[in-house]
DNA sequence: TTTGTTACCGATACCGGTATCGATAACATT
DNA sequence: AATGTTATCGATACCGGTATCGGTAACAAA
């Protein structure tokens, strides 16, 4: 079957393309009688109208640009579902794309996403490159960054300061007792916002004369099973810890799951700290330290912040809504 | 900064709307001085064409919808990295929508969808009601249908047969000696996949004489917290079942973690089997029973067949590519 | 009868690009 | 000198809708 146009709905129910038109919409000005026709036209036709055209007609789409760096870490997941959530029943759709960690791939998609003439554009982070802002300030539409909190905004942010996030795990833990401190990460270089906790962590140790005794950084992405091998190795040959800070509670998870197979105490002996606050860490059977990162409510906030801007373009607006993450898990 | 048209830049660089055209596309008769100076406005007006524009007066978008069910469960995000990836160096771009696990959402996101004249269509299993199928049929672009494989596929379809992977499943269990068995699930009647595996696996206890001697399902969605609690219930009603059969692996992950803090001996007294083959089921301390679904490859043999639909719309392709899950964790 | 109103509908321009065809100038060929 | 070629560019139509304005018929009011 080949796609049909309003055209020829209106030929088929003897109308005139406006009037078609207006019947589908809903608009007043068409007797009940003629949109009738048009409606059983469309019907009967299959009709599906093409969002090309009404968008670039009427010079407004119900499009909201969204950009992640990943899908293989429920987080990210997550918060699309957040905005996919609040942006319902206000018309508009997300549109969704993939950075993987890639500023140029995320200057790429940007450009790509912005050609479709989003109504709004949300991304990850406050650590684009020079270009990528000016590109998106260019965009003439509402940009929210979100997750992070640690920059210079351009417009809107929703989200939370993983420095601070990192100093706060820190003096739970420092003042929790502990006192000899691992490392175990996951591709700093390209997760700035995990970069961001461990460097907050590590000011706060210093800050109380303790440093990380070992670090083990992967390069590759954060996983259970990375988080598990890299403990493994570790406790090998430093087994005198008593806390380890990770990446993420994915790697913390893996982390725990080491101690298990080794028998390491955990707590007790060993504390192990992460972030996320996922709900896989508040089932494990032994408690882990987390800070809890509110994933979906950034993403409906997000959404609502799109919302508010683009109803009153104009008005004055809250432009960063911060969270502060808490912290579990410490006894 | 207000968004720039061709329009613009062709002023700007002295040149005709055609001609700024065709040096942007890098289209051949342009002189390359000419070229070198539409470049140079483009650029000055930081100039982002127009995807509305050009797909509508081109007739083709680089679109391609694709429909899931949900975004809580890592599965199908793992679906979209897949279908993203292996749309890279395409061309084309994936667009998602979210189903909520909602017939009638699909329905209306479906449709949203195809107002946007996408190149082709993913939808997630060959459950869809009779109306959206007569829908997708009409759209008149390729149709790919993933994940499942039981039913009447409306024109391509990647996935797996769940009724098989549920009798595969129980005919391994009672294999290695089980006899006591249970069931835990959880909204079943949304997802219909689960659903299936339920009665497969149901199917082939009967065959050996045996069937659920406990059943247990909630109507909310998966969870590791609810697989928990529905097994601490089960296992305090029902103490001496020898194997519990799971919606999928965090459900499954959930009893686990309840054995463990009861004290139950898994595998030896008690077998768990879930469904997916998550990394996080491989990297567990102690091992459950699980049916490896390849999400990732499927998602890319779904862009893959949307690629070769789409470049040569007349070759006769590979309607169906079956997958068969990789049972594992049964000693 | 004339004049307003109101309800309903259609013609036309336009959104911002691309496809297509034709025009022009410069140069080579016969 | 006349004719062909080639390189480069522009004018126009069109994609499928919507906004806008104007037209017609029916009915009420004066």
């Amino acid at each position: 079957m080949r796609k049909s146009t309003l055209e020829e709905v209106a030929a088929a129910a003897g109308v005139s393309k406006m009037t078609a038109s207006r019947a589908l919409r809903g608009t007043p000005d068409v007797s009940s009688e003629t949109r009738q026709r048009v409606l059983q036209a469309a019907e009967q036709l299959s009709y599906i109208g093409n969002r090309l055209a009404l968008s670039l007609s009427s010079q407004r789409t119900n499009l909201v640009a969204v950009v992640v760096p990943s899908m293989s870490n429920i987080v990210f997941p997550e918060v699309l579902a957040g905005i996919s959530a609040g942006l319902e029943g206000s018309g508009m759709q997300a549109v969704f794309g993939i950075s993987d960690y890639d500023a140029a791939k995320e200057r790429e998609i940007i450009h790509d996403m912005l050609s479709w003439q989003p109504s709004a554009i949300i991304v990850t982070g406050l650590d684009q490159p020079e270009e990528t802002v000016r590109m998106l300030k260019s965009a003439g539409i509402p940009v929210i960054q979100v997750m992070d909190l640690d920059g210079d905004p351009i417009d809107f942010n929703v989200g939370l300061s993983h420095g601070r996030a990192g100093e706060e795990m820190a003096r739970a833990l420092v003042g929790a007792g502990r006192k000899r401190f691992g490392y175990i990460g996951s591709a700093l270089e390209r997760d700035l916002r995990a970069a961001k906790r461990k460097a907050g962590f590590e000011k706060v140790l210093k800050q109380n004369g303790l440093h990380f005794v070992e670090q083990q950084i992967d390069s590759t992405f954060s996983s259970i099973a990375l988080g598990k091998r890299l403990t493994t190795t570790m406790l090998a040959s430093v087994p005198d810890l008593d806390c380890l800070y990770y990446t993420n509670d994915d790697m913390a998870t893996g982390g725990l799951f080491a101690c298990m197979e080794l028998g390491v105490a955990v707590p007790e002996k060993l504390l192990i700290a992460g972030f996320n606050g996922l709900d896989l860490a508040s089932a494990l059977p032994v408690r882990i330290a987390t800070s809890r990162s509110p994933r979906r409510v950034m993403g409906e906030t997000a959404a609502r912040l799109v919302r508010e801007a683009i109803a009153d373009p104009d008005g004055s607006h809250q432009k960063t809504i911060a969270f502060t993450p808490e912290i579990t898990g410490i006894t």
